[in-house]
DNA sequence: TCAATAATTAAAGGACTATTGAAATATGAA
DNA sequence: TTCATATTTCAATAGTCCTTTAATTATTGA
């Protein structure tokens, strides 16, 4: 992940229906959710929902596959942790203690690493 | 932060000039930056950087105080700490391999955190 | 092939964002 | 007070983004 990169993941989350899209299909896992799903959901329109998924598409924090007629999204996780990195890594080479209160969630999410803190 | 906070403050990282300036304060630490040697050091006007530096502010992302005839910008950790924490709390209700990756970095800021993995 | 479903693309508008240059405000020093 | 410094504010312009509607493409089944 390049400053370039973050620059659009960036744009891409400024927005509150694709916000909602990715939280979405990150809940959603692997088997991730078609376009007109994620449009009923959010209550938007088939063309609107398209243009922002072609937004995320772009910034290549989600991915796309036909699956008969449907488009079905997923979330692409190594770019949403990439993003992630990009920050920390910056506020890593500055002060450190904005990163601990995100390493208390890293933890919560990682059990190996709860096991090795009791 | 909530989701409001959330879109602000990816709106606000969304900018070259400002994720350059954040990336700035944030090294810089507590002593922060004046408006002026930011303007410099990035090469832009100052009404540009004052611009960018208050839409950083109200997106709570940086603080400002005045000494004497400058203008002192600081990051504000607890925000920068509270959007990765966001990013990462979506991603653990979902699927906390995400997550790993960040911890990674996480643990490399704090080094109890490395002892205790030893 | 024809109709139905699922989604995208295109065009037009209105709204928001960024940049620039000029004017205004605040502070400190002579 | 007057001048210089540091920064902000204002107004105008250009550019980008979001939404809507209508038209188009792709797939499946009768």
């Amino acid at each position: 992940m390049n400053q370039r990169q973050a620059l659009t993941s960036f744009a891409a989350l400024s927005q509150e229906t694709r916000l909602q899209i990715i939280r979405l299909l990150v809940v959603a896992g692997p088997e991730g959710l078609a376009a007109g799903a994620l449009a009923e959901k959010l209550e938007v329109s088939p063309s609107n929902i398209s243009f922002h998924l072609k937004e995320l598409e772009h910034s290549g924090l989600i991915g796309a596959q036909r699956q008969s007629r449907s488009i079905i999204y997923t979330a692409n996780y190594e770019s949403l942790g990439g993003l992630i990195r990009f920050l920390m890594e910056d506020c890593c080479s500055g002060h450190p203690e904005i990163c601990a209160p995100a390493a208390v969630v890293a933890t919560c999410c990682t059990p190996k690493m709860e096991e090795k803190l009791q």
